[in-house]
DNA sequence: ATAATATCCTAGCAAAACACTATGGATTGT
DNA sequence: ACAATCCATAGTGTTTTGCTAGGATATTAT
């Protein structure tokens, strides 16, 4: 049940823009220096996010990365998808094939009812939510 | 954050012994037979919950597996985590070591969210809660 | 133009986790 | 005695994870 890296650190990676000025570009060496990630499991890592179209690249000398909508647009449930692949706990509940029991299956119900926790608190939060949270916190 | 096949077994395992007559005690093979699992597998997975104090073993013939308590007196939390370790999606929020950063950590507010969500499933769930539900949805 | 700065893409690989299997010993009911 | 069980440790093939390597491609600065 836990995250892996990939979400670990595409999280921070995005966090990182979703805090700066959204007409500059960042490359990923200085997003990898500041988060002391390795810029080349990094690129790794926003491939996807550009594949999904959460951040758009731009490529070539004064290049880099910028979200591709708001910080307030973009939910963790987006990036974490992308980087983890589906969040549910079990396979049953991903949409796609259920077992012959359905919903007679008492395991199943269980992870439903995780899935549905886990979805209500990624989808409803935003990059925005988790950096204005942590601002709060740091003016205590 | 997917849940292993020892949490997956494990509960489908002790769900049989919650809809079971718990005088009686009930061997693996039984259990492995019915849940189609390998056998030797389960008695890995019910030494663990023999240890943590979920179920109660009955040695030699005529023996097998009881739960220690009944149905609704056990959670799903305390089988899951027996099995599966600790259910947090972050080591951070695990309650033992934070990084410098604390509550000023943008994602590990997002951790700390998913484990709370987790955690308030889990712990308020029953082996009884499931089996009665399954029961009301068969019965439909 | 050319050099410098970036992203882009594919391949590979060591370590850890996972999902078991194997084997033999200990204990109890009949 | 004997069969049915649990108990315990060791081993093993497969998959996933967490990277590293190397080069191609695109863009900007000079």
């Amino acid at each position: 049940m836990r995250v892996s890296t990939r979400g670990e650190y595409g999280l921070r990676a995005v966090l990182v823009l979703a805090g700066q000025d959204r007409q500059q570009a960042m490359p990923l060496r200085e997003i990898a220096a500041r988060e002391n990630i390795s810029e080349q499991y990094l690129e790794h890592l926003f491939r996807a996010l550009r594949l999904s179209g959460l951040v758009v690249s731009h490529r070539g000398s004064r290049g880099g990365y910028t979200l591709s909508r708001h910080p307030s647009d973009i939910t963790v449930g987006q990036v974490l998808r992308t980087l983890e692949g589906s969040l549910t706990p079990m396979e049953c509940v991903d949409g796609k094939q259920v077992c012959a029991h359905g919903d007679r299956c008492a395991t199943r119900l269980l992870w439903k009812k995780l899935k549905d926790a886990t979805d209500s608190v990624v989808d409803s939060t935003t990059l925005a939510d988790l950096l204005s949270m942590a601002d709060a916190n740091d003016k205590e």
